[in-house]
DNA sequence: TAGTGGTCTAGACCACCCT
DNA sequence: GGGTGGTCTAGACCACTAC
């Protein structure tokens, strides 16, 4: 009764060692420095390399960390913030920094067909654009735009590419936009996504679906997946604001 | 050169088994429904258990399944919408779904301290509530609230607990509200959050993080961890829309 | 007490990057 | 070619739940 029970509940030794790696890289590394290798590591903390890993796996997780098969990990930068504000606009518009990639016609998912309200086969203009931040990718979308919301896009502008995703964006500016609303959640790049991230398959991702609305109905539906690792998703004007896990040095 | 290359990028296994149990999960199972357990699956899959374990893991990182130790592995329903609107309210208004849960004076982390504008090593007042929906906890959240923030709170009101939570909160609601923003960014669980959460220590969470304004500065911040897992966070009125990612049975 | 998921080990090989 | 992280294996034991 009297005992000094520290550990009621163990520990298990990945949480622990995370710990012990935040610390250190609040104090002992700087922004962009190259940690030893895991085998190394694991070696220099007594466990198994897989053990090891589960802890870097975290700490990747809360953007501590950057893992690149072939180089090394590295200390990453603290998030940035990305601005995901309502603007009132169509995606687009001027002043956006997404760089439109690719339209083709396409299936939507289910899940996207749902909230488009159109049938369950109906093919609909499929516009992939990526955003771009602090000279990395941040972020990849899918513009779904059903055929019926851009009624004048004259089929022969550009059968496919970049050329017909600007067309299809410059037909959404004409309508009214009565509305939109945002969703986020976790998720995990699809192969696609994640070629454009420049990450593994896999990797976690907020996913923001923005319905927009025009006409008193879905006019289109946009699901942008962004790098979980890297990102600070900000919605109202707190973009510039620094957030500190400790001391930060930068490499020289 | 005349060969077809189909995999030029061969798949990892656990991907393709991620990719084949999301399809089994959309067409052969049930919400509620219990998985056979993993020593079966691995079996099953003729993989090792940690590989069908990434798989799973991805899949519970998606929504789409809920582990539970000594139990076993359920189809998880839908993630449900949570709303995080910007309600121009402070904490604490009538109508919010945050049960207050205690509130004792603590020294903020340093991002929370700088994000405030005290000094390092400044006490304020620590909220701690909670956040239920569905009959299940969602969401863990600690308000900081400097002490000028609120100078007419009388100390003796109540010592620590609920009852001085309310007060705090209760105090807030005299401010004006000048205006808030929101950041959502990835992270884990901390041991604390986890448990008010009914989940294991480092299970993903979407951490929003809220500044509210007021006298011109910032008045008040809150950091809230909600259950990645099981929530979409909604901004706007989309927080009934369904979300389907196949058909959907309910378990018998 | 039996069965589940969670942790951990000590290996092996592979895909990728850099030089 | 040498070094990195990524994948995979076949075990073992532990913590928790339910009966």
């Amino acid at each position: 009764m009297g005992t000094t029970q520290l550990e009621t509940v163990p520990e298990p030794k990945y949480w622990h060692l995370k710990t012990v790696l935040a610390e250190a890289l609040d104090s002992e590394f700087a922004v962009g420095e190259i940690l030893p290798n895991e085998r190394e590591l694991a070696a220099r903390f007594g466990v198994a390399r897989a053990t090891l890993r589960q802890a870097l796996e975290q700490l990747e997780l809360e953007g501590r960390l950057q893992r690149r098969r072939g180089v090394g990990t590295t200390v990453a930068p603290p998030r940035m913030g990305v601005s995901v504000s309502p603007l009132h606009t169509w995606p687009g518009a001027a002043g956006d920094d997404w760089e439109p990639a690719d339209c083709a016609p396409g299936v939507p998912p289910a899940a996207v067909a749902s909230l488009l309200g159109t049938e369950a086969e109906e093919p609909v203009h499929t516009v992939r654009r990526s955003r771009v931040s602090g000279g990395q990718p941040v972020a990849a979308e899918l513009l779904y735009v059903p055929e019926d919301s851009v009624p004048d896009l004259s089929a022969i502008d550009a059968p496919a590419g970049p050329a017909r995703a600007r067309a299809v964006l410059r037909e959404l500016q004409r309508l009214g936009l009565e509305g939109e609303d945002r969703a986020v959640e976790l998720g995990s790049a699809r192969a696609e996504d994640a070629k454009q991230l420049d990450r593994l398959p896999g990797a976690p991702v907020l996913v923001v679906t923005t319905r927009y609305f025009a006409f008193g109905r879905t006019a289109a539906v946009s699901v942008a997946t962004y790098r979980a690792d890297t990102c600070r998703l900000t919605f109202g004007d707190s973009g510039d604001v620094e957030i500190h896990h400790g001391q930060e040095r930068q490499a020289s």
